[in-house]
RNA sequence: UGGGGCAUGGUGCAAUGGCAGCACACCAGCCUUUGGAGCUGUGGAUCUUGGUUCGAAUCCAGGUGCCCCAGCCA
C-alpha cells in the first residue's frame, strides 16, 4: 500500500494549526477526543477520532481521551469502558484518559470568579419563563410557524442581583438546598444578541442525581458550553476539533475563556460524516436495540463499531474509508457503496478463500467410482501466494449452489444446465446429463458425468468451459449457519424518517443448512474468509467448535446479476 | 437583510490566479480455473449574474439553493 498523501488531516486544519504554531499562539499541539459516555461508538465518530488523533500525531503532539460526563442522568460507566475498548480496537492511542468530572471543583471556582466579575447570575425563573423571555427566530425557520417576527430576548428580573446574593445562592445550589429546576446559574451577556446562544446561556442546572464518578457529591452539573471549553483550557488543549454544529458555539467558547483570562484553546470545526443507509442518531439506534429490531448494539447490520467488527470489517478498512472520503466543512452524504468498496479491497488482500455452498443442490457424478475420495489442491489466496494451499476432499456426490444450475438456461447463462460442461473449481470438468424432480416439479438432484482426464480443472485437449463453479463434497461437508445481511433501511437517509416505516423486513436472512468445506469446520470467532464467488464472511461470536456460524460482511461484485437483469 | 455555515460530474474529495483531476458508481471492451481480482477505454461537473485580470473553480459584488441555531442535551 502506497502512502499517496503525505498528510492525513484536512488542509484547512493543518493550515490553522501551522499558523498558530508560527505566530506563537501555541508552542505545542494537544487535541482531545470528547465522547459522551451515553452510547456506543459508530462510524460517524471515527472521523472525529481520526482527525484528533492524526492532528496530534502530525504535529508531534498528544491526544487526550476525555469523557464528557456532565449529564449524569444519561451516562454510565459501561459506555466509558466500551468506548475505550472500541477506540483502542481502531488503533487510536492517547496520552491519558480524563473526565469532565475531574474538573468539577476547578470549574466551580471559575464560575465563582465569573460571578465576582459580575458576569454570571442566579436566575429563579421557571424553564417556561426563560424560554418565553429568550425571544424568537423569524418566521420561516422550523420552530416559528406561529411566530411571525424576530424578537429580542427580555432581561430576567433576577439579572441584576448583587454579587453577594449570587455568590450565596450559587453556594446553596451547590449544597443541594434547592429543588431541581428551581434555579440556574447563567452567564450575563446580552439578551438581545443575534446569536441566541449568547442570550445569557445557562451554566449550571440543579440535578440531584448520582454521578457515575463523583457519586452524590454534586447537586449542580455544568452545561456543555460551561464545561467543554473550560476543560480544554484546563488541560492545555490547543486545538479543540469538533463538528460544524458547534460553529455557533464558538463565540461563547471564546467569550468565557477571554473573560476568565484562561489558556486560549482554539475551536475548529469540520463537517460530520454522513453515510447513506446508516443510522447515526444515538437515540434512534437505541430504539432499534430496545425494540428488538436488531439483536443488540453489536448487530452486524448496525454501523456501530461493534456492529462493523462483528460483521467482519477490519479497523484498517474503516480508517481507510474515513480518511479516503476526505474532510471538509461541506455537509455531505457518502454512499454506502463507497464503504463496501473499501471493505472488499481490504478483504480481497487478506481473506483466505474457501468453498461454501449456501443454498445446496445435490449433484451426482454417475461415472465417478462409488466410495472414492480424492484430495484436491486449492489455492488459499490468489492475491497472496504466501497464504499457500490446502486439500479439499472430492467424491461422487457433491453440493453446488442452487443458482448454478438451470434446467432451461436464460440467455448468457454459462453455468450448469443439461448438456453443458462446467469446471468444478480445483476438481474436474463435469457435464450435466439430466435433472431429477420431485412431485412438485422442483429439481432435487442433478446428474453429471466427469472427465477423468481433467483432474485439477484443465482439459488436456485444450477445450475451454465458460464457467467455473464451487462445490463441497456431500460426505465431507460441514453444516453451517450463514447470516446474510442487506441494508437495514429502505431509504437512504434513515435518520430523517419515521423509524417504523423504513425498516427493511428482509435485512437478515438466516440460512441454517449451508454446507462448507471441512477446513471451515473449526474456525475461531472473528476469522474472515472469502467464500468463492459469493462474498466475504466472518465467523460470528455464536460459533461453537464444529458448529460454525458466519456473517456475510459484504458480497463480491456480481456481474452476472447485472447481465441477468439486462437480459430479463 | 435574525445570526452563522456551505456550494466542483450520480456520490465523496482535489486543483491555493495558469490545460478542471482522483476515487466510488455507471457504460463499453480485454483477460480470467471465482461472471471474483486485475487491465484498457467512453460519457458526465465548477449554483447564478456581473466585475477585476492577459488569464477566475479560485479574488470582489449582488442573487439563488441547502444546512445549523430559541434544551436546565452534548
Amino acid at each position: 500500500m502506497t502512502e499517496e498523501k503525505t498528510s492525513r488531516i484536512p488542509a484547512f486544519i493543518r493550515e490553522a494549526v501551522t499558523e498558530d504554531l508560527k505566530n506563537g499562539r501555541f508552542n505545542y499541539v494537544r487535541t482531545r477526543l470528547p465522547p459522551e459516555p451515553n452510547g456506543y461508538l459508530h462510524i460517524g465518530h471515527v472521523k472525529a477520532f481520526l482527525i484528533d488523533y492524526f492532528t496530534a500525531q502530525e504535529f508531534g503532539g498528544e491526544l487526550y481521551l476525555r469523557f464528557d460526563d456532565t449529564n449524569p442522568s444519561k451516562e454510565e460507566t459501561e459506555f466509558v469502558e466500551a468506548i475505550e475498548a472500541d477506540a483502542a480496537w481502531l488503533g487510536i492511542q492517547w496520552a491519558k484518559v480524563t473526565f469532565a468530572s475531574d474538573y468539577f471543583d476547578l470549574l466551580y471556582s471559575w464560575a465563582v470568579n465569573l460571578v465576582r466579575l459580575g458576569l454570571a447570575y442566579v436566575d429563579d425563573q421557571t424553564q417556561e419563563e426563560m424560554s418565553a423571555s429568550r425571544g424568537t427566530l423569524p418566521k420561516g425557520t422550523k420552530w416559528s410557524e406561529t411566530e411571525s417576527a424576530i424578537k429580542p430576548g427580555v432581561d430576567s428580573p433576577y439579572r441584576n442581583r448583587s454579587v453577594e446574593e449570587n455568590l450565596d445562592l450559587l453556594e446553596r445550589m451547590k449544597n443541594g438546598e434547592f429543588a431541581e429546576g428551581s434555579r440556574v446559574l447563567r452567564a450575563k451577556i446580552d439578551m438581545a444578541h443575534p446569536n441566541i446562544l449568547l442570550r445569557d446561556p445557562v451554566m449550571y442546572r440543579i440535578m440531584h442525581v448520582h454521578h457515575h464518578r463523583t457519586g452524590d457529591k454534586w447537586h449542580i452539573y455544568p452545561m456543555y458550553d460551561w464545561s467543554h471549553g473550560q476543560n480544554d483550557s484546563m488541560e492545555g488543549v490547543t486545538h479543540s476539533l469538533c463538528s460544524n454544529e458547534y460553529i455557533i458555539h464558538r463565540p461563547l467558547y471564546e467569550w468565557f475563556l477571554q473573560k476568565l483570562e484562561a489558556f486560549p484553546s482554539r475551536q475548529i470545526e469540520f463537517s460530520r460524516l454522513n453515510l447513506t443507509y446508516a443510522m447515526m442518531s444515538k437515540r434512534k439506534v437505541r430504539k432499534l436495540v430496545e425494540e428488538g429490531i436488531v439483536r443488540g448494539w453489536d448487530d452486524p447490520r448496525l454501523t456501530t463499531l461493534r456492529g462493523l467488527r462483528r460483521r467482519g470489517v477490519t479497523p484498517e478498512a474503516i480508517i481507510h474509508f474515513v480518511t479516503g472520503t476526505g474532510e471538509t466543512k461541506n455537509d455531505s452524504y457518502v454512499e454506502m457503496g463507497q464503504l463496501e468498496a473499501v471493505i472488499r479491497d481490504d478483504l480481497n488482500k487478506r481473506a483466505l478463500r474457501r468453498m461454501a455452498v449456501l443454498k445446496p443442490l445435490k449433484v451426482i457424478i454417475d461415472n465417478y467410482p462409488e466410495g472414492q475420495t480424492e484430495e484436491m489442491e486449492a489455492v488459499n489466496n490468489p492475491e497472496d501466494p504466501s497464504a499457500g494451499t490446502r486439500k479439499v476432499p472430492f467424491s461422487k456426490v457433491i453440493y453446488i449452489e442452487r443458482d448454478d444450475f438451470r434446467e432451461t438456461p436464460p440467455p448468457k447463462y454459462f453455468r450448469l444446465y443439461p448438456g453443458n460442461e462446467v469446471r468444478l473449481r480445483y476438481a474436474y470438468l463435469i457435464k450435466c446429463t439430466h435433472a431429477v424432480k420431485d412431485a412438485a416439479g422442483e429439481v432435487i438432484e442433478v446428474h453429471c458425468t466427469y472427465d477423468p482426464a481433467t483432474r485439477g480443472g484443465d482439459a488436456p485437449d485444450g477445450r475451454k468451459v465458460k464457467s467455473t463453479i464451487h462445490w463441497v463434497s456431500a460426505e465431507h461437508a460441514v453444516k453451517a449457519e450463514v447470516r446474510l445481511y442487506e441494508q437495514l433501511f429502505t431509504v437512504e437517509r434513515p435518520d430523517d424518517g419515521d423509524l417504523d416505516a423504513i425498516i427493511n423486513p428482509n435485512s437478515l436472512e438466516v440460512i441454517g443448512n449451508a454446507y462448507v468445506e471441512p477446513a471451515l469446520g473449526n474456525v475461531e470467532a472473528g476469522e474472515r474468509f472469502q467464500f468463492e464467488r459469493t462474498g466475504y464472511f466472518c465467523a460470528d461470536l455464536d460459533t461453537k467448535p464444529g458448529k460454525p456460524v458466519f456473517n456475510r460482511t459484504v458480497t463480491l461484485k456480481d456481474s452476472w446479476a447485472k447481465v441477468s437483469q439486462k437480459v430479463g
